[in-house]
DNA sequence: TTAATTGTTGACTAAATTACTAGGTTATAG
DNA sequence: CTATAACCTAGTAATTTAGTCAACAATTAA
């Protein structure tokens, strides 16, 4: 499991996807203006996106992605996961010159480390995602209404920092 | 937060560290041969690692690295944000260009989102990983013992598979 | 049928990052 | 004084990232 902003771009998209997809697919063009990220470069991420059965393509006007399965289904792990594919080549190849001592050891350790961090991913869904957006873009446009939960969220981040 | 090969030396290393300092320091030379890593490399890391407090060197013969504080109060989150330092340089550089509808909320969903991994990273500590190292070990040189420990941890990592 | 639209694919590239090498300078124990 | 180690700087090959460009395939609206 790796993270970088491969990972986050897929992210975003999907977490855009997710606001504006009712009924009708919606096109990259769209997501890459409104996210400010390049279209071609989507392209690329969203074919892995689509082999992983994250996402189905629609050709032709009108047409453009929508989710392969329900939004709470897909989590945040299985699309870094979708995007970044790496089978990770442990360092020791397995078998082969891996008698050093601790060499091994740390490294099923990082690998059961590398695990859990996957199944924390694994954990949190797009639709989470998508309704905090939402919360926060209520938020956003009434500043004075303050629910539990942005209360809750706000406190969350000041831990954070 | 990021998450590469590069973060995973330094916890290697930092756990190969934890597992030979008994009073005297450890050598980089020592930690690369066992781990089978440059040690040039590790200097480097070191050299960060030190920087962020994490661990202390001594020069000269019998000189190396100790830690800078009790293992038990280091985490693999400082760890990697020790050598990773990505000051994030967020997308929409904090104000200017982020009036896209959605792109600063998905901006501050992921921030949040990278906030729960660190969170999550910091709470596993240098200890814990050198202890299931260590149990790692005793299972490998008496494998007819399996405690319950072992037990549990290799069916963690079949859930995970 | 035709034209416009949008996904799909592949090749290619500039820039950044990674992982590593080489070579030096300090500090310190013996 | 000398060997040993941390410390520092610069450079570099390989890889990855993020992106362009171009062609093609399917679908729809006209």
């Amino acid at each position: 499991m790796r993270l970088t902003t491969r990972g986050r771009y897929a992210v975003t998209a999907m977490v855009d996807l997710a606001l504006h997809v009712e009924g009708k697919p919606v096109s990259l063009a769209a997501i890459a203006e409104r996210q400010g990220l390049s279209q071609s470069y989507l392209e690329q991420l969203f074919s892995k996106l689509r082999k992983g059965g994250l996402v189905d393509g629609r050709r032709g006007p009108g047409g453009g992605y929508s989710f392969g399965r329900p939004i709470n289904e897909i989590s945040v792990g299985d699309v870094i996961a979708a995007v970044d594919e790496t089978v990770d080549a442990t360092l020791c190849g397995g078998h082969e010159n891996c008698q050093g001592e601790t060499r091994c050891l740390t490294h099923n350790l990082w690998q059961e480390l590398s695990c859990q961090i996957q199944r924390f991913l694994g954990e949190v869904s797009l639709e989470k995602l998508a309704n905090d957006a939402k919360r926060n873009e209520n938020l956003k446009n009434s500043p004075e209404v303050i629910s539990e939960q942005n209360i809750k969220q706000v406190t969350f981040l000041a831990e954070c920092l």
